[in-house]
DNA sequence: GTGAAAGCGCTAACAA
DNA sequence: TTGTTAGCGCTTTCAC
């Protein structure tokens, strides 16, 4: 059996009450008796038992970290544990444990946060995405549980506390970017719409197209969530269209990636016959031919904001429903190129 | 406050621990008893506090995962999500949660891994990276507290429990794909020697090459980390090689198709020019240009082993050091070629 | 300043 | 078959 409070207390000479009050660092107890107190915790190496601790107080120190459903996911792997990176940073500097569910399918990962606020098993909830309709939001939201969404709500935007790029903003920069250089003709890829992140940066694009008064056809926005198969001819039949696109926004580096290749097949290649962007700065993006021009969100750092939101939060319950934003930026580099001519 | 066992009980005309029993499914109660107790339990909305239980009973139904300090992963991002959605889908399935800890740096990672053993976080450890030297293993070791590694140990081999690939076979396969291919100048291009499975995928290619009686260099072993700047060079260097290698097993999918499109800069292209395989079978490998010939290693799978030794590991202390090999399969496609003559 | 005592919600002997 | 009774290890009034 481990170490406990009791034999410390023992050893100290002090009672269980006191060792507790030095744990707390409480300022009643004297300089001495904290000093014999923490020596006698060292030399018995104690350490104090985490579930007697949530226990008692009530607080659990545990925050916890809900990961799509992977179907959903696709191929944004690596966002998700960049994120989670930033969120664990966090919330080891504040002495948090992190919890975590990896998703599955959409019934598992609301099982889950039910075991979570039902178990008491975490102060709070950091969800990893958004989607339009998300039965695990409404839960959250009518038990009054503390949690974060990174993302953009798709309702009660006012009742949640949210860190989220400005998408909207981000994927108009770049489509300025793309008109900027000449381009006229611009189509949108983008993965789920069930995603709010993707309805987002579709709005950013229209926007922008929209300003410019440039003309838009319905065939210039398609949604390809898998790049095999289904997604490839989908992709493709841009290229067939009478006029075909010569600059694409794509909401993701490595669908933005899976493009190029693809089009390169056909015999369309980058940025020479076609200047296309990305999202999400992956390290992927600085190692492709040609390099990415693409949007940096800041990935890890919407993990931290989401953590110290949510952290403040659950320490006061009260704290109004906020909205972080994380600034972007553009990254450019060679995948995009201006238009000389109409070919 | 929620509802406890006492307002199930009350609710049901029973005693607390009749309830316990019936949560437990003990046989000793009356089929009838735990029909009523259950139906209170629904109208109640009971769920049970974890923290309680772990506290009372001796176990956490929760495992520890600890990812990688993130300093030494460089890309490999997406292997670790994938393994931690394995692990995940097992746990959830034997209703265990999750603990991680997302690495950071070295020290961290420890403090971490203390706090879920000496706090009684967790019942049990997943690590899912093997280094050549780890206070993180000799830790748990000594402590003799349950865990389970995903890859191999460097030493005590025969102590520890791990879930790993046949690393050295899987490299020499893919090695002698290549000399299969009538390649003799083949070279190696790893990650971090640090980490123990850079080590088996070396010693894979070199067993192949010594079988073959091929020519050895020691330029053609390369170690890049990262693919910028460093990297790049030492790459690089290989093709300005006297002898140039005409085939490359890379240890990495991401690094191969890094290599890749670093080689095409400088007129090299695959798989005219030379030959390149990936390890790891990654989703980006089915969309880059060449589809890249690799070895699946069954990510997903590792962290399922991973976590069924480990949740029987929990449950039977005594259970002996097991050693779990995922099978790898070869995938082949297009990067690699057959070598028609020397230039 | 320090300690006694109650209790957090649950499990698990042991009685009945 | 069910209930009684101790704790699990800790926090937290409230006395002293």
């Amino acid at each position: 059996m481990a170490v406990t409070i009791k034999d410390v207390a023992k050893k100290a000479n002090v009672s269980p009450s006191t060792v507790s009050h030095v744990i707390a660092d409480h300022s009643r107890i004297s300089l001495d008796t904290k000093k014999r107190v923490r020596r006698a915790m060292k030399e018995l190496g104690y350490h104090p038992n985490v579930n007697a601790r949530s226990l008692a107080g009530r607080s659990t120190q545990a925050i916890g970290v809900i990961m799509p459903p992977s179907s959903e996911t696709g191929f944004q792997n690596s966002f998700f544990s960049e994120v989670l990176r930033g969120v664990g940073s966090l919330a080891h500097e504040a002495g948090y444990s992190l919890y975590v569910s990896t998703g599955g399918d959409e019934q598992q990962s609301f099982e889950e946060v039910k075991r979570m606020v039902y178990g008491s098993h975490v102060d709070g909830i950091i969800l990893l995405y958004s989607r339009v309709s998300d039965p695990v939001v409404d839960f959250l939201v009518t038990t009054h549980f503390p949690f974060i969404l990174v993302g953009k709500p798709y309702i009660n935007e006012s009742k949640i506390t949210y860190v989220d790029n400005d998408n909207v903003a981000a994927s108009k920069d770049i489509t300025n970017h793309l008109i900027d250089l000449g381009h006229q003709y611009i189509g949108f890829i983008g993965g789920s719409t069930d995603l709010v992140v993707t309805v987002d940066r579709l709005q950013g694009y229209q926007q922008a197209i929209k300003l410019a008064n440039l003309p838009t056809f319905p065939d210039y926005i398609v949604h390809a969530e898998f790049l095999n198969s289904g997604g490839r001819k989908t992709v493709k039949r841009l290229f067939s269209l009478e006029m075909p696109p010569t600059a694409l926004v794509i909401a993701d580096d490595i669908m933005s990636f899976g493009v190029i290749n693809m089009l390169e097949e056909i015999g369309i290649s980058c940025p020479e016959d076609i200047s296309i962007t990305g999202f999400n700065n992956l390290y992927l993006s600085e190692i492709t031919r040609p390099l990415l021009t693409t949007v940096d969100i800041q990935i890890f750092n919407l993990g931290v904001q989401a953590a110290k939101c949510l952290i403040e939060k659950t320490k006061d319950k009260e704290e109004p429903a906020k909205r972080i934003i994380v600034p972007h930026e553009i990254i450019y580099r060679n995948s995009t190129k201006a238009l000389l001519k109409r070919v």
